[in-house]
DNA sequence: CTCCCAAGTGAAATAAATTGCACTTTTTGT
DNA sequence: ACAAAAAGTGCAATTTATTTCACTTGGGAG
């Protein structure tokens, strides 16, 4: 599942509206729309600021292989 | 530990150059430094190329709490 | 010490992210 | 069905990331 999915889902889940988030991280309403539909390629820090509100965290972790 | 450090370890780690790395993700090689100082905020799509080549994989996973 | 090679810095140009506004479409509740 | 709220789209303006070039610094090998 891509990044944009999982900022969704968390969003509706924390019963929160594109608004909220875009007011709770201090971005536009306009990029969280973009992210969300995946249509945009946001910056580190505007994925942390959304990550943040939605509890979420970043990780940059090795990868797994085989599977 | 923040990504940049990450970054620079691992690349040094599977004995890399900046300018290998630099060639490798298709990025220039002030943007590789840059990040590697501290002094980027890097697109999505720039943390991605860096990760593949060094065997890496961005995650954003619910954050832990508590600890 | 000197020569390289790798790493770090500055600044201008270009490409792209982010914003703001106006609008349409979809969803939700009554 | 209707109204209101939420979500999605287009575009111009602004801010910022990324590139390119030229240069400096630091560390290791000879």
């Amino acid at each position: 599942m891509d990044f944009y999915s999982i900022i969704k889902e968390r969003r509706t889940l924390l019963g929160l509206t594109q608004q909220d988030l875009a007011d709770y991280s201090g971005l536009s309403l306009r990029i969280i729309k973009s992210i969300e539909v995946g249509k945009a390629n946001p910056s580190l820090i505007t994925l942390t600021k959304i990550a943040e509100v939605l509890g979420l965290e970043l990780v940059l972790k090795i990868k797994e292989m085989n599977r």
